[in-house]
DNA sequence: TGCACACCCTGAAGTTACTATAGGGTCAAC
DNA sequence: GTTGACCCTATAGTAACTTCAGGGTGTGCA
């Protein structure tokens, strides 16, 4: 099947199919003599699988390393398991960033509950007071 | 004061100043006879002000709205106050999304609980057998 | 005065995961 | 032959930084 075929099975895009595949993780594809890509069954269902962990957020770094060891069947699953408690444990952290940043928003929304002067407005006043805080540090790609 | 006393005021980088100055978000400010950039404390609150909304996760254009009613003392703050609702609601979200992603990487977590061959591993079959989605569409600026 | 070091400058490229644009080719149906 | 749907490659853009390349400035010390 072609280009539009395939995207459509995965519910995606034939510019995220090629992307896909210049980044090397769908193998590039026989091509007709019009020098269109050819797929079959086995590159749809790498897509299907690659399209599902980016549905769970998984990053293209922990998808190529899940996938090199479903192309071993033989191998133990050991890092599967691995990567997937790394992610779990990234999950946690962000929800808990997000939650006390909720908390901080709410906080200060709290500061001006009609509208007025911009002046007057405890938001602004709180942005203008609080305390900067160091460069927060990049501990997951979730966001 | 030089650039790299400034962004140890707000806990920055150099580089994010000069990014912050790039983007129209910091007024360039005066220069030395040797094209050194120059700083008063206005530059100083504002940084602090702008560093403050992005440890809120504020994106640039919340920020740049911000700000220029900030710079309207006399005009009703109705807006900020609706740049605000808008980052809750987004977190609110987010939150949520996260939430379902995390009990979907645990329900598939769950189907391997020791190391085994790749073939055998409940996560790999999941991630094979799962339905694909439709693209994810972007609501939120929080990953 | 010259050197060393810390810091400054601009411009461009890179990060991640797509997404859009530009310009041109292929193919099937009418 | 024409038209419309789809195909191709290459490049640039998105957001918010961050890094790299190459060169300039200023201060303290020998």
């Amino acid at each position: 099947m072609k280009i539009g075929d395939l995207a459509r099975t995965a519910q995606c895009t034939v510019e995220t199919v090629r992307y896909y595949e210049r980044e090397g993780l769908l193998p590039p594809p026989a091509r007709t003599a019009g020098n269109f890509r050819d797929y079959g069954h086995e590159h749809a269902d790498r897509l299907r699988f690659i399209r599902n962990c980016r549905a769970l957020d998984m990053s293209h770094g922990e998808i190529r390393s899940v996938l090199a060891l479903a192309d071993q069947p033989a191998a133990g699953c050991g890092a599967v398991n691995e990567v997937f408690d790394q992610h779990i444990a990234h999950v946690d952290e962000r929800i808990r960033e997000l939650e006390q940043l909720r908390g901080a928003l709410l906080a200060l929304r709290e500061r001006c509950r009609h509208e007025q002067a911009v002046e007057a407005c405890g938001i602004l006043q709180g942005l203008a007071e609080m305390e900067s805080e160091p460069r927060h540090e990049r501990h997951t790609h979730l966001g």
